[in-house]
DNA sequence: AGCCCCATGTAACCCGTTACATGATTTA
DNA sequence: TAAATCATGTAACGGGTTACATGGGGCT
């Protein structure tokens, strides 16, 4: 469906000339944690942004043999007019976390909860890192024309993390309260 | 990856014996604010699932020529194992919305800010729906052994709604206080 | 000398969407 | 009788992951 990975890498090589490798870094070090891309796509996708015109092979075969790709002034065109369309895509939903739980009458209860535990558990180790870089972020000295928008997205991130907790901790008493005893089904 | 459509599938049909149309429409209504499956993926599924014993067909060529699917107690089984097993599948994630907003130093914060908005106003509709499957959940009419783990997955999307608003107000106040002046680039 | 990280790439595979084809039945 | 809905299905296409192949460079 019309991939964005060519608008992850030219958001990424617009903070500079990079290498495909350190593309794959700097994504997963920025926007790991709500975008995602592998070698396997990366590669391939730069070999067409340079067919395209929007990126140039700036310097090849240094010591580790890297390459090193530029945006071109096409590129941050379309890099730009990508940001100006008004319309994100969303993708069908999948949450395999979710669809357990809703179907978790037809096993003990414990099973969900324990779940839940696990869930918030994550959550919780999440919390853990956002905490990380939001210091990272707010260090004066790191100050610049990307801070407010990074924050927005971390800041997004965290108000997630904390109403996925409070829910972990109502739904906890949701599960744990009534009829535990009015299960069906074979298992214990 | 080890797709899950049977299992949203087994679960439906642990309801009660349906036709593939209509398990389609009951997942849309129930789960559909976090899964989701196309025809084109439900058709092949439930062959698989009948030959694999886990489903049988029923009842075939009625008024509407419908065939109507079955759990078997094996597929019953392979519901349960999968509700058993702790672990879920995390795709790995993809938010464009959360990446146009990062890299939005290159663009008008106007732009940035406009995008703030329809996204609020998206949370604002999905909260007039949850609302409406609030009230249907909570009549005391449609109480059943499923009300305490829907409600727990109606729950989480409402506290998601929540966190969301409230990050849509902060994050107006962050993008559109400062530098509004302080942009780089050749659109106004 | 050996290991781990850097670095580039290809190929197979699969999941899932989209579009299409077909036709019966209800409703306006 | 025309349109909308019910209902089943297939085929093409594409995106993305995973696994594999290959080798240089730096560190111990």
């Amino acid at each position: 469906m019309e991939s964005r990975t060519r608008f992850a890498v030219l958001g990424a090589l617009a903070e500079g000339p990079r290498s495909v490798y350190t593309i794959k870094q700097d994504l997963e070090a920025t926007v790991g944690h709500f975008w995602h891309e592998s070698f396997g796509q990366l590669y391939p996708v730069l070999r067409q942004l340079t067919a395209a015109g929007w990126v140039v092979l700036q310097e090849e075969g240094g010591p580790r043999d890297r390459k090193i790709y530029a945006l071109t002034p096409q590129g941050h065109d379309a890099l730009r007019s990508w940001l100006e369309d008004p319309g994100e895509y969303l993708p069908p939903p999948r949450n395999e976390f979710l669809l357990k739980l809703f179907f978790g009458r037809h096993v003990p209860r414990a099973h969900s909860l324990a779940r839940l535990r696990r869930y918030a558990e994550r959550l919780r180790a999440t919390q853990a890192t956002y905490e990380a870089i939001e210091r990272e972020l707010l260090d004066p000295a790191a100050e610049d024309e990307n801070q407010a928008f990074w924050l927005a997205t971390l800041r997004h991130g965290q108000r997630a993390l904390q109403g996925g907790l409070a829910w972990c901790e109502e739904t906890q008493g949701l599960l744990a309260a009534p009829n535990e005893a009015r299960q069906q089904g074979a298992n214990e």
